[in-house]
DNA sequence: TTTGGCATCGAAAACGTTTTCGATTTTGCG
DNA sequence: CGCAAAATCGAAAACGTTTTCGATGCCAAA
């Protein structure tokens, strides 16, 4: 019934708690003949170190843990999956907790982490956070932190991100070498730092290209959902008629407004060209399928656990740790709703 | 630096270490005064109980640990979500591991979750889990265990499944109503039960309405992507040219279907109509949208925790455990790949 | 004054492990 | 054979909490 204890092999074997435990972590000073001794009862009866013991004696829970801001998701659930099997490979489990996009919840689950006293904490931030004291907890409790994805910048951190003012870039870009000639821009809220890139890089693609930016062109949503995208399309096409061209924050909000421009029989990509952002597995099945910026999750994901993972061994060995910011390529990948007309 | 301990308070108090944990456990035997005394104390100090020392104490960890098949998977995700919020209100954190559907894999991480003495575990069982001896580790190890969606019936324990059998009648009995003569079947593999009983309810359906069973209309796919349901599609064209339906197992291969059917300029629903299984998000917004079944993911995710929840109070309370099976309520939603043709 | 009861507190053990440091035994070598 | 060095072991403290079981002091009742 009761799980075996190193006393108890020690009790077995007549020997005392300490040489047991020495002899199953190869310490030099127990001869060969004890270890084999010690090490086969404690196979045959299924030995298994008592984890809280370990925690408390080594205070280290081998545990980590990540806060996303929405679980049912296909980039951050792709992170998840990056992260875990990273984690894995290292010993290390990971906590789940998932922020709904609120400040307030954000705060709550970081205090239940630290009371957890996980070895390491990763997020990705909240539309809804606006400053970042919360975040100063766990630096002040030394625990290492790795911001991923939706980051703040002050925060003293490793990060990794991916280049949205590039991508956002290259996305305006292509609808403009696609021949669009007045291009729209669904943008996400005001404060996260993506949204704002996002924006700044389809300005300056505008501009570079000789074409003026109309800030009447830029619609701010809320929530990125499909229902949005529907939404923003109609007030779209209520304001401009003779749009051609969207570039549009997130994939999830690209599709509705397909849909939308499908039902309302406004012609992809011959009337209106759109580009999405993300890469949702969705925009490769959709009519018609979707461009898009490919945003590498799973990499993200492992990338972020190597750089905490570091970070834990750094402090464990005393040695100061430095911040890094390791941005990750994205790739245009260019599907039916953008390629330019057929010249006839 | 270093965190405040109980001791800590004590000396300032000029109290015992004794008191100070019954003051801030409201235990009767302390006086009101002493009691106010070390909870402003404990606030102003900001103390935090060590959740290993506690854990080891207690001999619980208020973690419970999930295994599922894939995290990057609409219906899962959504357990996952239910789960975790659901955990949360009653002050338990959640460790998520994937099981990539190896039984080997799946193994492995029942060992990591037992070793760490997590408080119950979650499981939807992987494709490749043929026998359940790896199960049977945790029951030994007395830990509440509870399995949902991909179960096996002989394991001892509480479950939550849909009724697949039902749920794949009532489709295949909708594209029978919508006028369907020859309908196929892409099902799963042979194993797990979920696509036994989506096959038996597929195949009951049509005998229960005259038509008969045609073995070489059932395709049995392998891991359930979307490459499959191309695939298969391409096959079934090939093999039976009159046929006019098809329920197949998952969304994501229903897709597929639809995508290669739009290819080769086979009109849904008129030349054949389709179901699939388990409502993914994208079935509501590809073309033709997806008629199939909805899987209350979130629901099964809450439910699964509230049963492992009463079991590790029960454990607690040493009062024996009765294993219930919870069956949730799918939903048939007809879209237009299987809406009949208008009688013109 | 004694007795009993109540309110309040603390010593100490326990959870199971890791690790330091000193003790003992064995070995090697002159 | 004697002695230093090496090899092998174990006692004990420590991690921070919870909880049992007494101990103490005080007051009221007898």
């Amino acid at each position: 019934m009761k799980p075996i204890t190193l006393k108890d092999i020690a009790e077995i074997l007549g020997i005392s708690v300490t040489t047991v435990s020495k002899a199953l972590k190869d310490y030099p000073d127990v001869s060969k003949k004890t270890k084999r001794l010690v090490r086969e009862t404690a196979e045959t009866l299924n030995y298994k170190p008592n984890a809280f013991a370990v925690n408390l004696r080594t205070s280290e829970s081998k545990t980590i843990g990540i806060i996303i801001p929405e679980v049912v998701h296909h980039f951050f659930s792709s992170v998840l999956k990056g992260i875990v099997a990273q984690a894995e490979k290292k010993g290390y489990l990971v906590i789940i907790l998932q922020s709904n996009e609120s400040y307030e919840l954000e705060k709550k689950q970081i205090d239940l982490l630290l009371n957890k006293r996980v070895d390491g904490i990763l997020m990705s931030l909240a539309n809804g956070t606006i400053h970042f004291d919360h975040l100063d907890e766990i630096l002040i409790s030394e625990t290492p932190l790795v911001l991923f994805d939706k980051i703040a910048k002050v925060v003293q951190c490793s990060k990794v991100i991916i280049n949205d003012r590039k991508a956002a870039y290259n996305a305006t870009k292509h609808l403009i070498e696609s021949g669009c000639k007045k291009i729209a821009h669904f943008r996400g809220p005001l404060l996260p730092q993506n949204s704002i890139d996002r924006f700044l890089g389809y300005k300056s693609a505008l501009l570079e290209h000789g074409m003026n930016y109309d800030p009447s062109l830029v619609y701010i949503l809320n929530d990125m959902s499909f229902e949005e995208g529907v939404h923003f399309s109609k007030e779209l096409l209520k304001d401009h008629k003779d749009v051609d061209g969207v570039f549009i924050n997130t994939d999830l909000v690209a599709i509705g407004a397909i849909s939308e421009f499908n039902k309302q029989g406004i012609a992809i990509p011959n009337d209106i060209k759109i580009v999405g952002f993300s890469n949702w597995f969705m925009s490769s099945v959709i009519t018609p399928t979707l461009s898009t910026i490919d945003q590498p999750g799973y990499e993200m994901g492992k990338v972020a656990f190597k750089l905490l993972y570091k970070e834990i061994k750094q402090k464990k060995k005393k040695i100061p740790v430095t911040f890094k910011t390791v941005e990750l390529p994205t790739n245009l990948v260019i599907r039916e709703s953008s390629i330019a007309e057929k010249i006839n």
